[in-house]
RNA sequence: GGGCGCAUAGCUCAGCGGUAGAGCACUACCUUGACAUGGUAGGGGUCACAGGUUCAAUCCCUGUUGCGCCCA
């Protein structure tokens, strides 16, 4: 016997342990079935169940839990990411606590403490997806920096810098000077700001002065330039003069660039190349020297502007900027600004909205440095990836989002893929004494290129995490090895992710799996929304609005989690979520339950060679075939992605269909003890088996337990999705059972419209109606009144009934005498509403048959269609006046 | 500044060239034997605004407004 309730946690940890270590999940290359594959969009090893993994991570599963019961191979390939910058970070602050530095210990130190870090905490993320019931082949989770995929990047860089396409170049880079390395430009928010606009004169040699505007005043110890728009006459006899740089008294030029716009401050700008991207394009344009003056904390440092600078009476003073030495940028920028002004050098400042670079991670101010760095030329692999997406080999669903894919593939720009961090792939390059760089899988084979006796050093840089992500999906199925999962799940099927991380990971998986596989890495790249909070608003730590999921599954369990998100998630929509959500469809859990415990209570377990096709009852048909459309719709929905139209179809046909209307129908059936109460018992088990097994993708758990508890044969976790049946007589099942359901509709519309108490039970007297539908009535009349409140089924004869209620349904006029009981005023006023109702549709009708040109240009069937509304709503509104008649 | 998306019931969202829908919330009634985490019924919408195309527009096109996101 069932219990009173489902109480999630009772079950969910030992199902879910069972299933794991059954081998349900896991993957074997060498079975039959057509592949499918999904990759994990691989989560930081650092990282905890956010919402937004619930999402992404339920989505996957009601895939992967799909096709496992279509019969597809299916792979569900797990592991995290090693998160370079964040597991550092994360190392560094436990040893922060026990009071050892970084360097301290030494950088073959630091790496064996952060395998120790990963050892014991890292990946809980991976156990709490477990909680989610994510069913991923957990034997085969891999991790980047595993021997397998490490040995797999090292190849990729080894090839990819012989054919040209990774080099070494000196250029800007976005430098986070916190962590004092390279970070990607992807990995930069910018961010509007309130700050100012300095207006500083610079002087000429011909006693005039130039005003340049800039936002950033500090950087003028490294300017190199002064540029103005070629055709602002306001400053074309300038050009090519010297002016002399105030404090630092190096002579620079006047150059004529594009890049100045006369509309913005003075039309006169400052170059710095090493401190701007555009001012670094402006330099190379114009052979201009690009001298740094910030260290990599980015704060002042002097050693490349030292020798140029001079003293000059009431302009530049050498003491001066050497007292800047060591200061931070902010402290340096007062101090300059304050010179500037107390010489008289600085004009006026104007408040200005600026775009400020932050760091994503750790929200430094990221300051633009000029390093040496390894670069991914992303251009030249770029080609087949654009293709892949214009020939439809790899399509984005929802199909829009490959216009972003397309405006950023468009506009590449080189990769850097050096990041100055101990925790990570280690760059496979050795230097010799003479600087001639090696760049191989190991050293042996470096020392081998150099020759021997040349002592060489590896690089001490490592590589970009995403770097290694790029090469996801096939390293973690064993290349560059090619074991016998890589032929069978490469290209996976489908990829599942938000659009945030496009950029950064998809389109790098494309280009890197085309490139190494010659295929594209999946066919279909499945894009959701971020979950938002029920107010809309982005969930984030500072805000105090995060959902912790796994306290939603500690309250409402798994499945209302899952089924929340599933049921939210639109195409391509953020998704607002909050446990009032969760919660709400929690019911849903607990009325499939309690179908289930009404059904069980009743004699109803599956039947063995149960055959729908041998069906005979008009019930068991009519919820069979619905049972059918059913399946059919989720089908549907589920291959179109359309997690929301599948939830609801679950909920259409579990709630409103089977609950709603089955359930109340069977009741007397099951009460009578015959032939067709032992074929509704088999047919209600059945269906109930059905709807657990199209359930079984959004809600596990609950699904599993009914499915044991109620004895139905065989493995849950290899059950089939349902296949539509043969079903006998099913239009005149559907007709009949429609037809009492529009009855018991009407009935409780009117009752209830009266305001007639439940009690109150009153019989049904029918005029007009056709035989058909009387032994329809008489056949349901025990449940129609039950669920009608109608104590008798009867026919008209003799008089028809005073102070009745009248209910027009099709051919027939029924009576529902209740005498002493209705308020005749009411049941007018009633009538007369439908009766406005009715001639209102036949006025629109009419409208638009009466018009020549709808009649010849619509379709014919939308015409004939409108000519039979019509038809209904006369016949219709003719019994409701003659009904409003009859009550005087 | 460029691009994209959204605007439908109080809320969250489906829909879509021809009858405007669901869930929640709300109102009334119901402790009827699966379920009060429930049942029954009801109210509630110029489908943002203005043009256009069409026999017909919430839906397609153009513009406007408001909101959100991405890029510069």
């Amino acid at each position: 016997m069932l219990e009173k309730s489902f109480v999630p946690a009772e079950h969910e940890t030992s199902l879910y342990d069972n299933w794991e270590k059954s081998g349900a999940f896991r993957a074997d290359p060498n079975a039959p079935g057509t592949p499918f594959s999904i990759m994990f969009p691989p989560p930081n090893v650092t990282g905890t169940l956010h919402l937004g993994h619930a999402l992404t991570f339920t989505l996957q599963d009601i895939l992967i839990r799909w096709k496992r019961q279509e019969g597809f191979n299916v792979l569900w390939q797990p592991g995290t990411d090693h998160a370079g910058i964040a597991t550092q970070m994360v190392v560094e602050r436990a040893l922060d606590k026990e009071g050892v530095s970084r360097t301290a210990l030494g950088r073959e130190g630091f790496v064996e403490r952060v395998w120790d870090w990963k050892q014991q905490s890292g990946g809980e993320i991976v156990q709490q997806l477990r909680k989610l019931g994510a069913s991923a082949d957990w034997e085969r989770e891999r991790f980047t920096m595993d021997e397998g995929l490490s040995k797999a990047v090292r190849k990729v860089f080894v090839q990819l810098h012989q054919e040209g396409i990774i080099y070494r170049d000196r250029r800007l880079v976005n430098w986070d000077p916190s962590f004092r390395s390279a970070i990607s430009d992807l990995e930069v928010e910018n961010r509007e700001t309130r700050g100012s606009m300095w207006y500083i004169r610079y002087p000429l040699e011909d006693g005039r002065t130039i005003t340049v505007a800039t936002t950033r005043p500090e950087t003028m110890l490294a300017d190199v330039a002064v540029a103005v728009h070629p055709e602002d006459e306001r400053y074309a006899d300038m050009i090519g003069k010297l002016v002399t740089l105030p404090l630092t008294g190096r002579r620079i030029p006047i150059v004529a660039d594009l890049h100045s716009d006369p509309e913005k401050g003075t039309g006169a700008v400052k170059i710095t190349p090493a401190h701007d991207f555009n001012d670094f394009e402006v330099g190379k344009r114009h052979d201009l020297p690009a001298p740094t003056m910030l260290d990599e904390t980015a704060c002042i440092w002097l050693d490349e502007i030292r020798s140029e600078l001079q003293d000059v009476e009431g302009l530049a003073s050498i003491e001066f900027v050497n007292s800047l030495a060591g200061m931070s940028r902010e402290e340096g920028r007062k101090r300059i600004v304050s010179e500037l002004e107390r010489l008289e050098w600085l004009e006026k400042i104007e408040p200005h909205k600026l775009q400020v670079p932050y760091a994503e991670r750790g929200g430094a101010v990221v300051e633009p440095r000029l390093t040496l760095q390894w670069y991914c030329d992303a251009q030249k692999l770029s080609g087949p990836a654009v293709d892949a997406v214009e020939s439809g080999k790899i399509v984005f669903e929802p199909r829009q989002w490959q216009n972003t894919f397309f405006a950023w593939m468009r506009d590449l720009q080189p990769w850097c893929i050096s990041r100055q961090l101990w925790w990570g792939h280690r760059i496979p390059a050795w230097y010799a004494p003479d600087g001639s760089v090696f760049v191989a899988e190991n050293e042996a084979e470096a020392q081998a290129q150099a020759g021997e006796g040349i002592p060489l050093t590896q690089d001490e840089d490592v590589l970009d995490t995403w770097f290694s992500s790029g090469l996801w999906p096939f390293t973690t199925l064993g290349w560059p090895d090619k074991p016998p999962e890589l032929a069978r799940y490469y290209p996976t099927s489908v990829l599942v992710t938000g659009f945030d991380i496009i950029f950064f990971w998809v389109a790098r998986m494309m280009m890197m799996g085309l490139h190494f596989m010659d295929d594209v890495p999946f066919r279909t790249v499945l894009i959701h929304g971020l979950v938002r909070d029920e107010k809309g608003q982005k969930m984030s730590k500072s805000k105090g609005n995060g959902l912790d999921p796994l306290d939603l599954i500690a309250e409402f369990g798994a499945d209302a989690t899952r089924l929340a998100i599933c049921a939210g998630t639109g195409p391509g929509r953020d998704i607002k979520l909050g446990r009032k959500r969760v919660e709400e469809h929690r019911a849903f859990v607990t009325k499939l339950w309690n179908a289930a415990r009404f059904l069980e209570m009743n004699g109803a377990a599956p039947v063995t060679d149960f055959d729908p096709a041998a069906v005979q009852g008009s019930l068991s048909r009519w919820i069979l075939t619905e049972a059918n459309a059913a399946i059919t719709e989720a089908q549907q929905a589920l291959s179109a992605y359309r997690f929301d139209e599948y939830a609801n179809c679950c909920y259409r046909f579990v709630w409103s269909r089977f609950c709603d209307w089955f359930v109340e129908f069977s009741k007397p059936v099951f009460a009578a003890e015959n032939a067709e109460t032992t074929e509704l018992r088999a047919v209600s088990a059945h269906v109930l088996g059905l709807i657990l097994r199209l359930m079984q993708p959004v809600t596990p758990f609950v699904t599993a337990t009914l499915w044991e508890q109620l004895g139905y044969a065989g493995d849950f976790t290899a059950i089939q999705w349902p296949e539509t049946m043969s079903v006998q007589g099913a239009e005149e099942a559907r007709a009949e059972l429609d037809w009492v359901v529009r009855l018991i509709s009407e009935v409780r519309t009117v009752r209830s419209e009266m305001n007639i108490p439940p009690a109150q039970k009153a019989p049904l007297i029918f005029r007009d109606v056709s035989p058909e539908n009387l032994a329809r009535a008489k056949t349901w009349e025990e449940a129609i009144g039950r669920m009608a409140r109608v104590s008798e089924v009867d026919v008209l004869s003799g008089d028809i009934p005073r102070n009745a209620a009248q209910i027009v349904l099709d051919e027939a006029t029924i009576f529902i005498p209740l005498e002493g009981l209705i308020d005749l005023d009411a049941e007018r006023a009633r009538l007369a509403k439908e009766i406005s109702k009715n001639e209102g549709e036949i006025v629109k009708v009419r409208r638009k048959l009466d018009n020549a040109d709808f009649v010849a240009r619509a379709k014919p069937e939308v015409v004939e269609e409108n000519r039979q509304r019509l038809e209904t709503f006369e016949h219709d509104l003719e019994r409701l006046k003659a009904a409003l008649a009859r009550l005087g």
